[in-house]
DNA sequence: TTTTGTAGTTTATATTATAAACTTGTTTAT
DNA sequence: ATAAACAAGTTTATAATATAAACTACAAAA
């Protein structure tokens, strides 16, 4: 009746993110912060434990001289996100 | 652009509860454990909290002899609840 | 060359969720 | 009648999470 909800999506930040990445074909951290209003730490943990688990890519590059980091769905991250919604709808009557 | 969910709404547990509760008049302790598959305690503590805030109201009486927690869901809580059903739909694209 | 700004990471703290242990009383078996 | 098992929760201790504050590294401007 209550499906499991995959703690990894079910944090508003991380969810925001996904619902980000999950419309684009990749954003900059600093866009995403902005979007989010994340602070830049708080970005940066929950960014790891998405990448950790697969959902998302994070590419490390420059622009011009300045760090620039990447950051893409997955697949496997898409399907996640996917799934949640899915599951979630459960919850919603 | 993402707006801010309620968090007490936005846990795993509560939210079936509050779920459960949206859709009839009022619902025993032993039944809410049962549809979610919670344990007492964790039931117990999630209540208290949905409580305190106003979104349901629990009575504590008795069924013959053994004792039963009543909790309905309050007109704050309904609103509250769709309100956050509300907010995490834009979340969900 | 000091200051200010950008782009993040690390770490410490506060909050939350969860289960284990406990309480109170009831029913069932001896 | 007494002990063992059960029901319905509550309290408390622990583990996991989220979040922000403090920090690092470098670049641009004053």
């Amino acid at each position: 009746m209550f499906p499991k909800l995959d703690p990894l999506l079910h944090s508003e930040l991380r969810l925001a993110v996904m619902s980000i990445l999950a419309g684009v074909d990749s954003a900059e951290f600093s866009y995403i912060k902005k979007q989010t209003g994340a602070t830049s730490g708080n970005l940066s943990v929950q960014l790891d434990k998405l990448s950790a688990a697969g959902y998302i890519s994070v590419e490390k590059g420059f622009k011009g001289k300045v760090p620039c980091t990447t950051c893409k769905i997955t697949p496997s991250g898409l399907a996640a996100f996917e799934n949640y919604v899915n599951s979630l709808k459960e919850y919603l009557i």
